[in-house]
DNA sequence: GAGTAGATCCTCT
DNA sequence: GAGGATCTACTCA
C-alpha cells in the first residue's frame, strides 16, 4: 500500500518549471471547500516561465496587484479570472521574485464527482467536467478569492499517490490560447497524458 | 464533424 | 475603454 505524499511548498520552489510541469502529470490535485472534498489526477499542464515568456502575465517583470502572487515563493495558488467567465488555476513555482507558474489545464476526476457536477451545473458526468482550465477551476470550486493560498494543506494541496505516468506516455507541444505571444506561443511548454479523454483536443 | 460567434467582468492603459 | 492563459452552443455541411 503506497502512502499518499503531500507535495510541500519546497517541491514547487525548484527552478525547473518546465520539468515540474511534466512531473505534475499523474499527481493528484485536491481541494476542500465547504466541507466538500474534490480531487482529480492532473493530466494536462502548461508552464509559464515568467519574465522571458510573452504569454505570461509577468512577462518582462511586469508587476501589478494581480500578478503579485506570482512573485511569491513557489507553492502558492494563483487564480485568475479570464474572459469574465472562467477561472484559471495556477501553481506558482520557483523562488521568491521569480514569477513563474504552472497552469492546470485538465484533470481526471477522482473524488467528489457529484459535487463537481453540481458546481458545473451538469446533470450527467461526461469528459467535459474537468476538461479545460476554466472547467477545472469551476469543478474544484476555485475562484479568485482563493488566489495566494499556500499549497500543502487544506483547502488546496497536491498529493503524490504513487501514480506513475511513463515519460513515453507524456506528450509535449505548443500551448493553447496564447497565439498573441508570437514565437513564444510555439514553445513546447504544454504537457499532457497521451490518450486521456479529459485532455482537450 | 468542423467552424464561428457570443458570453461577460476584471484588470491595466 | 479595450482586451484577455476560454468554453459552449449553434450553424452549416
Amino acid at each position: 500500500m503506497k502512502k499518499n505524499k503531500v507535495l510541500s511548498a519546497t517541491y514547487f520552489q525548484q527552478e525547473d518549471v518546465v520539468g515540474m510541469a511534466k512531473d505534475l502529470i499523474g499527481k493528484v490535485l485536491v481541494t476542500e471547500f465547504e466541507g466538500k472534498k474534490t480531487s482529480g489526477i492532473i493530466v494536462e499542464t502548461e508552464a509559464y516561465t515568467g519574465i522571458n515568456d510573452k504569454a505570461a502575465h509577468s512577462y518582462d517583470g511586469k508587476r501589478t496587484a494581480r500578478t503579485e502572487v506570482m512573485y511569491q515563493p513557489g507553492g502558492v495558488s494563483y487564480v485568475y479570472l479570464c474572459y469574465g467567465i472562467h477561472h484559471l488555476f495556477n501553481i506558482v513555482t520557483n523562488k521568491k521574485d521569480i514569477p513563474q507558474a504552472i497552469l492546470i489545464r485538465a484533470l481526471e476526476p477522482l473524488e467528489g464527482i457529484p459535487v463537481m457536477m453540481q458546481r458545473r451545473k451538469k446533470v450527467k458526468a461526461d469528459y467535459s467536467l474537468t476538461r479545460g482550465p476554466g472547467s477545472v477551476a469551476g469543478a474544484l470550486g476555485l475562484n479568485r478569492n482563493h488566489s495566494g493560498l499556500i499549497l500543502g494543506k487544506a483547502p488546496i494541496y497536491v498529493e503524490d499517490r504513487g501514480i506513475i505516468i511513463p515519460s513515453a506516455a507524456i506528450c509535449s507541444g505548443a500551448r493553447i490560447g496564447v497565439a498573441y505571444a508570437g514565437k513564444d506561443a510555439l514553445l513546447p511548454y504544454r504537457f499532457w497524458a497521451i490518450g486521456n479523454p479529459y485532455v482537450s483536443k
